[in-house]
DNA sequence: TCTGGGGTCCTAGGACCC
DNA sequence: TCTGGGGTCCTAGGACCC
């Protein structure tokens, strides 16, 4: 006979704070309060784009991702402050250090968004009390105003969150699915982006509830395993457990640039992906990481992007291995069009002490190389006097081998 | 005068092995 | 003697999120 376990129904809080980055400018200096806000780069490197403002500024129509000259068109006495990350980290980790005060199970989404699973959290006066608490707390003590969801689940505590703004605490029961959720327009629901509601409203789903009604195999022809994800999603189902340590499973460190203008000059891309991979080495080091696929992203005039990738059998950390494959790999797939951005990412990333074998056994293979080169050039020398082409390679930067393509060839060359 | 930069996950094809 | 099928790895691209 089937044993069915009573299901405990879980508590989960989504916390979302309200237009981060431009609160904590408030915060930070409390005269830009109540006045229309935005954070958005520099235009003169074409990095003029909004990337959060505060509720004044949206109520002029300033938006996220338009253009600083649009933003600034629709509303003329917006004040323009360039994004100042380090704050906003200080910020993120008081925040998650109250977090952490009610419950170790938080799980971080980004710089201003978590996850926390207070089931067995007893606090008296209940969940509900509880939210009311933390973000009372989060706004005294750190002047940021934060959305709180509650929901059996993630997908639904994240959809509540998204509700009430600024400030709001919204409970989404799964009884309350249909009036409250299903209702909304497809493209509100989280997981679903401009392609996919395209594609959906082809099918006559215009709603959430379109969606949790739809059969699934129609949904799974059109858009494979999301389809089912999405459903299921839309009726309320989401198992995905809150994981504290997902964020420790850090998959790729990348850095990527737009240029100040369209370029075709080899020497200035050398520049910028060299500056580019000089921070994901730092970056990398930091987390005491390595990886063992290097990949290269340009994007052209037209926008379109293109990444190449090399997979080596070891794991590196080391700005010249790094910057030697994405030498390689601009040689071997940039055709000299015009490179509006550039990007150079570690993949396959593992914790460095996991793998302190294998980057021994590297260090240990090139030291050697490097020690037989040397050997060959002495030898050289000895027989034939100052090697000029030694001498050559030596003075010209330019000459020295940049791919290891080249560094074979001249290994080769030089023992011959 | 268009459209940044940090990520994750999924798909699909080819190579290769058994 | 004309060609199966499963599994894994690698590569490239696309969709989505904040």
């Amino acid at each position: 006979m089937l044993q069915f376990k009573p299901q405990k129904g879980r508590v989960i809080f989504h916390i979302d704070m309200n237009c981060f980055y431009a609160s904590v400018e408030m915060a930070y200096n409390p005269s830009l309060k109540g006045k229309p806000l935005a954070i958005a780069g520099n235009p003169e490197e074409r990095k003029g784009i909004i990337v959060t403002s505060s509720y004044e500024a949206r109520d002029e129509g300033v938006y996220t991702t338009m253009p600083l000259w649009e933003a600034r068109k629709k509303c003329p006495n917006l004040i323009v402050k360039k994004p100042n990350f380090a704050r906003y980290r200080k910020a993120s980790s008081k925040i998650f250090s109250l977090l952490r005060d009610v419950t170790p199970l938080v799980e971080p989404v980004s710089i201003d968004e978590a996850y926390l699973d207070v089931t067995e959290t007893n606090y008296p006066g209940g969940p509900v009390q509880l939210a009311k608490d933390l973000q009372n707390r989060i706004y005294t003590e750190l002047d940021l105003p934060c959305s709180i969801g509650i929901a059996p689940n993630k997908f639904l505590a994240k959809m509540a969150s998204d509700m009430k703004k600024p400030m709001g605490i919204t409970i989404l029961r799964k009884r309350e699915i249909k009036q409250i959720l299903w209702p909304l327009p497809i493209e509100k629901m989280y997981g679903v982006g401009t392609k996919t509601a395209k594609k959906l409203r082809t099918l006559q789903i215009e709603t959430i509830g379109d969606l949790a009604n739809k059969d699934v195999y129609i949904l799974k022809q059109m858009l494979g395993v999301n389809g089912e994800r999405l459903k299921n999603r839309a009726n309320g189902v989401d198992l995905r457990p809150v994981d504290p340590d997902a964020v420790h499973e850090l998959k790729s460190i990348g850095n990527s640039q737009t240029l100040p203008q369209d370029t075709t000059d080899e020497r200035d891309i050398i520049r910028v992906l060299s500056d580019l991979a000089d921070s994901v080495v730092r970056r990398a080091k930091r987390k005491e990481r390595v990886g063992r696929t290097v990949q290269l992203m340009i994007r052209f005039s037209n926008r379109q992007t293109i990444t190449r990738s090399k997979t080596l059998p070891y794991y590196i950390d080391d700005k010249d291995h790094i910057m030697s494959i994405v030498r390689e790999l601009l040689n071997n797939h940039w055709d000299r069009r015009p490179v509006r951005l550039l990007g150079v990412t570690l993949q396959d990333i593992e914790e460095k002490k996991h793998i302190a074998k294998q980057l021994d056994l590297f260090t240990y293979e090139k030291e050697e190389e490097k020690e037989k080169l040397d050997v060959t050039i002495e030898q050289l020398t000895e027989k034939y006097g100052e090697n000029p082409f030694k001498r050559l390679v030596n003075s010209d930067e330019s000459l020295k081998p940049q791919t290891s393509f080249q560094k074979d060839f001249l290994d080769d060359f030089l023992s011959e």
